[in-house]
DNA sequence: ATCATTATTTAACGCGCGTAAAGTTTTTTG
DNA sequence: CAAAAAACTTTACGCGCGTTAAATAATGAT
């Protein structure tokens, strides 16, 4: 390995022995070229450690080997998981993942989503953040770029949506719940920022009304990103008010419950399915500590290689589409019941 | 606002009734260009929404306002929250931040390091791997680009380190195990991949024999990132081979004190240090969710905002004076204890 | 060995912007 | 109000690479 600095392309080529275009060539696509000057490069490129300038290869192209994946929290661990998922399935694509988190911030996500367009990225996978979304901005950022939608749908927005079968979470607990033991009250935030949580609760709604029983919807207070703590409050509230009308309390979502466990735990409530337990809690999202929470917890899971695998092939076939989709395609993956000990 | 597209900057001067030069100039530093000039580019910038192409922007620089940040695994929450933290702080301070996981995966560490000097970015702020780090290809990174290191200290890395105090996390948690109870064992993995994890089990030695106490490590086993499964299955062995010498478990990490929290409620011990518990559990890291554990956890917490303002100021005073310092920065910033219902 | 095919070289232009020098206009200052 | 200072315009070159067309060379098949 010589330590010679290379300056550009230019000087490069000619250490290999070959013309600039033809170096052009190669690092577009090493299949490219012939056998014989491909090894010449890449033996050369061992002595001395050449990489093209990204800034000048991208100037010119009208679409880069970038994509962006933004989300709308980056430090809830549902959303690192599946953004995780993601960006390593675009690394094995060839491409170069670009990580967006908009910390639950409407501006954020406006300006990231502004950035972004000017790195003029191949396609983006975006998880907005929902209804607290400038939706205008959004539109105007998928004119400009291919999108895929994820985990929140926002009506026509995209190309194209891959998210969950919320109905099939929620038809699978409350069918499991109900099969077990009491039907299921339903405990929710007032004003969930994420369509899903809307759909979770419709989706309940309707499942028990065709099962012929009573709902019972519970909505705490709270806003924001700390649902933990807004679980566990809201749980102590409705326990202590005696508002809980079932001993079965299905959540919208794990984080929800995860507070509302914590909640139990410090009244001195037995949570599970056994005897001399108070409560069954269940919930949605198998988020990834709902495995070590007090009980475990039962709950639907996302399949998480399947939405990924889903939302790169989506990219692919819409970037091979010339970044348009003729009708804007919607895929809502069901999800997997997981049994532990909370219900 | 006009529709009418700007292909370059040449048309937008044109538009504003500027030179380019000066509208190039006005985007290098708003307030270089006198004020009513600054009022016409501004103006112009509402009317057809132009944003300098990026690339070319970048492609003489010698650097960039780019800051990289690379976590070693971007789905632990504590990374999550520390990257959150600083991400924040470099966006407000005019950067724009650039986020990287090296998924638990040396390889992809390098590859990160490589393609982010491509970026040529004005500083990065590096969480390595640690002990699975390519301690080569670290170095040779940091040759190239003005380089902080922080959470794990690799020795003459880098031009500075910024991390916790160690010694101030087991000083704090020991001392308040002792006073309150019996000194605690110290439970952590085989082989800590991260450094801090020596450092945590020297403080502790160190300072049960300054006590004159006989110090008990407990290590379990266990590869990878699923730190809180290994917690729970060592618990599990440690609490069924009666191989626990004290009731007092300090884990050198949340994650796996989540996990041996876990363990001790599958296995019906209670755990906190009111009566009729049989142990008492605390930790260090103050994760985001130990507050939700069953019970809450007693840990010594890292001052996220502390460590995050520090990490930017260093890298501030690094750009300022060219990308190197004379000597080696190395800040440690102490623990707040943070009692909790664990121990 | 010959011709057709495929790969490479040479030469040249363009991309969008940074930047420097020299000249002109505007603003500030005494 | 004149002179000095500051801001702006004009002109021009460079950055590193993409890309194209025409010329040349290497390869492969007959």
């Amino acid at each position: 390995m010589s330590d010679q600095k290379i300056r550009n392309m230019e000087e490069f080529a000619a250490l290999s022995g070959l013309s600039r275009p033809t170096v052009s060539k190669y690092f577009h696509d090493p299949a490219s070229v012939r056998a014989t000057t491909r090894a010449r490069i890449e033996e050369a490129l061992e002595r001395y450690e050449f990489r093209p300038n990204i800034y000048a290869m991208n100037q010119n192209r009208s679409l880069t080997k970038n994509v962006g994946i933004v989300v709308p929290y980056l430090a809830d661990p549902f959303f690192a998981e599946i953004a995780r998922t993601i960006e390593r399935r675009c690394i094995e694509a060839g491409f170069s993942p670009i990580l967006y988190s908009a910390h639950g911030d409407q501006k954020l996500e406006t300006e990231i989503l502004e950035g972004l367009t000017a790195l003029k990225p191949a396609g983006v996978f975006l998880a907005p953040l929902g209804r607290l979304s400038d939706r205008g901005a959004i539109e105007r950022f998928c004119r400009d770029v291919p999108t895929v939608l994820f985990d929140s749908n926002l009506e026509d927005m995209g190309e194209a949506f891959v998210g969950s079968d919320n109905y099939s979470f929620v038809q699978q607990t409350v069918e499991y719940l109900c099969r077990t033991g009491a039907p299921p009250c339903f405990f929710e935030m007032r004003n969930p920022a994420n369509p899903n949580a809307n759909k979770r609760r419709k989706a309940y709604l309707q499942i028990m009304d065709a099962a012929g029983l009573e709902p019972h919807v519970i909505k705490v207070d709270g806003e924001g990103w700390g649902f933990e703590e807004i679980g566990r409050r809201g749980a102590h509230e409705v326990i202590a008010s005696g508002r809980l009308p079932t001993d079965t309390v299905l959540c919208s979502n794990d984080r929800l419950a995860i507070g509302f466990l914590s909640a139990c735990y410090e009244r001195g409530l037995r949570v599970g399915r056994g005897e001399g337990c108070a409560l069954r809690v269940a919930s949605h999202d198998d988020h990834p500590f709902s495995r070590f929470t007090c009980p475990s917890l039962t709950t639907a899971a996302h399949e998480y290689e399947a939405v990924a695998d889903k939302c790169m092939n989506t990219l692919f076939s819409l970037i091979e589409a010339g970044g348009r989709f003729a009708a804007r395609e919607e895929t809502l993956i069901p999800a997997r019941l997981i049994l532990r000990a909370s219900a």
